[in-house]
RNA sequence: GCCGUGGUAGCUCAGGUAGCAGAGCGCUUCUCUGAAAAAGAAGAGGUGGCCGGCGCACAUCCGGCCCACGGCA
């Protein structure tokens, strides 16, 4: 048996309190694809499942780094594997819950991805070079080296211009060449956790008041104590919208009424990474969602 | 009532010597293979408070009115 449920969908949506119910009725275990719940003591901002929640269900892929410690999807793909054969091979469920879309599409379409791991240096030395002659002629300089790149890669976005040169100079290999998709791993049922628009709005500006009142200003406090405000970790929504608050450049109702408006942006994204894909059964209730899920178990 | 300042996109406001109406934010749609809560792209929004005048042509000049804010009475 190599079934794998996952549990996708917009922040606030109520993928924890679902995926936690369903691993209770059908004996599985809970793995996060979620890039910054990852990270110790980042709880209260990322609305990581509390010890109560998740009661006596197991959760996998949660406080793994410290918050100085980067994590990229190919890390996430190798443990997130590892973990779900794990599982399977105890004759339990496991139901990958997050809503990072590319950490779940690597491990379901078991990306492959490119070898080369991030280059920091060289990384910082193509960045000083746009910088200096501006993105296109990084791009020129990409596509000089690999033709074909230009029909993939988006010219004007730093990051994938630099990364597409980064595996180009590091493997000496044309770049467009090394992208594939593998052989799925696993039989898989998605489900979306469907709200509607206005409610998700609401959802998410009720949940940025509680992340304050349940002292998200105490936790951030004392994360950049402990690790200094410039970690990569730190850039998520809530996080660097309280660091401004405290290096006193923003007052506090402005950085919530930021934070608010930010993950609505951030739900939006994901709605539409979600949307294209026509694999995912969206659900409106739990029933929907036994419904959905019994009739893949018994096929 | 008088004096002053203002009324331009959903919001905050530029510009304004008459010659295609602007920005930021928001909004809509989208992209995505070792940073993805990241990084990017495209697009839709305007009777320039209202009425009249001068002009080939007015957001812009002139007159009146309305509204908001501040001051004086």
């Amino acid at each position: 048996m190599n079934r794998l449920i996952v549990v996708l969908g917009p922040t606030a949506s109520g993928k924890t309190e679902l995926s936690i119910k369903l691993a209770k009725k059908y004996n599985g275990e809970v793995v996060s694809a979620d890039s910054r719940q990852i990270y110790r003591g980042m709880d209260i901002g990322t609305a990581k499942p509390t010890k109560k929640e998740m009661g006596t269900i197991p959760h996998w892929i949660l406080d793994i780094k410290n918050p100085n410690e980067p994590y990229t999807v190919a890390e996430f793909k190798n443990d997130a594997i590892k973990i779900i054969r794990d599982i399977q091979k105890r004759n339990k469920l496991p139901i990958l819950v997050g809503g990072t879309g590319l950490y779940i599409k690597a491990v379901v379409e078991n990306l492959d991805i490119p070898r080369i791991g991030a280059n920091p240096l060289l990384r910082q030395k193509i960045e000083k070079e746009a910088k200096k002659n501006g993105l296109d002629f990084v791009f020129q300089k990409l596509i000089k080296l690999d033709p074909e790149a230009a029909y993939i890669i988006d010219s004007k976005n730093p990051r994938r211009v630099i990364r597409a040169l980064e595996i180009t100079l590091l493997t000496k290999k044309p770049f467009s060449q090394q992208r594939r998709s593998g052989k799925p791993l696993f039989d898989v049922l998605k489900i979306g956790v469907s709200t509607a628009k206005e409610r998700l709005k609401e959802k998410i500006y009720l949940r940025v008041d509680k992340m304050i009142k349940e002292g998200l200003v105490k936790e951030v406090e004392y994360l950049v104590n402990k690790y200094g405000a410039d970690q990569q970790a730190f850039d998520a929504i809530g996080y660097r919208e309280i660091i401004k608050y405290i290096n006193n450049k923003k007052p506090l109702g402005q950085v919530i009424a930021e934070m608010k408006i930010n993950t609505w942006h951030y739900a939006k994204r994901q709605t539409t990474w979600f949307k294209k894909d026509k694999r995912i059964n969206w659900v409106r209730n739990y029933k929907e969602t036994e419904r959905v899920i019994d009739k893949f178990i018994m096929k």
